[in-house]
DNA sequence: CCTTCATATACCTTGACAAGCATATACTTT
DNA sequence: AAAGTATATGCTTGTCAAGGTATATGAAGG
């Protein structure tokens, strides 16, 4: 399980940090929360941990897990020239869609594109495309 | 395969989608690139393209292949509710950080701490610690 | 047409890992 | 100390995917 990307590709181990994102939890506590079996959820614990997605403290004879920031935070940095390229690709839609505007206008439900939630560039004006 | 983060679990996938962020690429461009066999290659693109990682068109005997950015888009989004977290982490560190500052100066290399390259909220002032 | 180039697919083998169950460790309460 | 609670670990098994090699498809050019 040597990078990141293994270890979030699990579906439960997802579910476990989605779980720890609010905040720390014990594992009776996830496998509660998860329905799945304790040794299962320890398992898929030992590995958050040992790649550093989370780290636990003894409270009596629970454990109480949290997340820590780093791997999460790695897998953002990757993203980060994937997020270039799709912001050019948004504009692009949006150009195409500005065109379509009063063609589509109310002929059909009125549907957004999902918006990138980081936009990586400033709104560029769009320029009325030149007659070729 | 059912997933997007198992199909970017695969560090060749990774890398054939790192490459395909500069324009897009025929098989054999990509074979070259990452030295790496031509089925691999093939195996791999169908795996992306089955998922939505990217589209290819023909020409003549090659085949280009270029990205599509629903798929990542949607890991950004699985992101969200843990930058909020790792947020409220790196303020933390800040402050702590702050106050070892005359303390750390210059008794070692100056390395600074990877920073988020998106902020998810306005930076707060550091109130100096009341003493306790 | 026949050959060459570019890409895809089929088949096989191997390794990794998750699930399930049993059991061990460790702390707490009585 | 014994019993109970919380968590971890060991072992076995089945599945699935990646790598390797060979082969198939298909287009281009002589």
């Amino acid at each position: 399980m040597d990078s990141v990307f293994e270890v979030i590709a699990e579906p439960n181990r997802r579910a476990i940090l989605s779980l720890l994102v609010s905040s720390e939890q014990s594992v009776g506590e996830i496998e509660r929360q998860l329905g799945m079996p304790q040794p299962a959820v320890s398992k898929h614990l030992r590995v958050l941990r040992e790649a550093g997605f989370v780290e636990s403290t003894v409270d009596a004879q629970r454990r109480l897990y949290r997340l820590k920031p780093e791997p999460l935070q790695e897998v953002d940095a990757w993203l980060t020239p994937f997020r270039r390229f799709w912001s050019a690709h948004v504009d692009a839609l949006e150009r195409h869609l500005d065109r379509m505007k009063d063609f589509e206008s109310r002929t059909t439900g009125t549907k957004r594109p999902v918006r990138s939630s980081i936009p990586t560039k400033k709104k560029k004006k769009t320029r009325p495309k030149p007659r070729t």
